[in-house]
DNA sequence: TTAACTGTATTATTATAATTAATACAGTAG
DNA sequence: CTACTGTATTAATTATAATAATACAGTTAA
């Protein structure tokens, strides 16, 4: 589920903590749902725990967990403004690409070509989800 | 004309490398054009000159630009080639973000009404440049 | 020809940040 | 009691960017 680039120029512990807002975000992680401890995530991704901790500790920083010092690290409330906070985010960074693109006279009929085919794709996964 | 961030994860001398990319690409810069000395563009951005040596290596081995010791650096031919692979890689940066806002309930109406208004915009740069 | 430019190459050093390592402490649960 | 949890701290390691200091050779114009 947890797909890490050790190559990466991004540190592991900032990519730990996209992938977990990600999947907090999207709803594979619901809230109160315990995730894995410092130590046995560690162990499973071969990293070291205080890695983990670094990530915990941001991911904790920003309210998208919480945790209870001997029973572990659960799953916050994902609030409606963050997630409204997170489509900002990526609006901006669609703004960038789509301005360069067009700048570099890619076809804005492309564009929307693309977006219709992805949300084609979006509604086959939630039928199959049914 | 470019602008360097000294405290960015990306490291200078691969901003400079993106820079020259997109003034090259976008024509800012014309083939053959000399391109300012190692020494004097490293004094002008008060950055050490191996920096900038690094960054016109990378430039070069990518064919962006040739050198003539004792001459200089110059801009080379952009082939169309080059600005599709670089349109291609953006086509794909902006698949990933349209995929995850479309996930988060970002309608897809917002989105294209966002390229209409780039598109908008682009035009207006266009005709203030004649 | 000389002086002042060019690119190129090399080696050493510094600075910074990520990561690992090794512990320690305290709360929780069976 | 034992084995889990999170948390904290300090040191060492590793990797890489960036700087510094040179050196060498080709080019150009006075």
């Amino acid at each position: 589920m947890i797909n890490l680039d050790l190559k990466s120029r991004v540190p592991i512990y900032e990519q730990l903590v996209d992938k977990v807002k990600q999947l907090i975000i999207q709803g594979v992680l619901k809230p109160d749902e315990k995730l894995p401890s410092v130590r046995s995530l560690a162990q499973e991704l071969t990293i070291n725990p205080n890695t983990i901790q670094k990530a915990y500790r941001e991911l904790e920083r920003e309210g998208y967990i919480y945790s209870l010092p001997g029973k572990g690290s659960f799953v916050g409330q994902v609030t409606e403004q963050e997630n409204s906070r997170r489509i900002n985010s990526l609006i901006h960074d669609f703004e960038q690409v789509a301005s360069e693109l067009l700048y570099l006279g890619a076809p804005k009929g492309k564009l929307i070509k693309i977006l219709e085919q992805l949300e084609d794709e979006r509604g086959k996964e939630d039928e199959s989800r049914d």
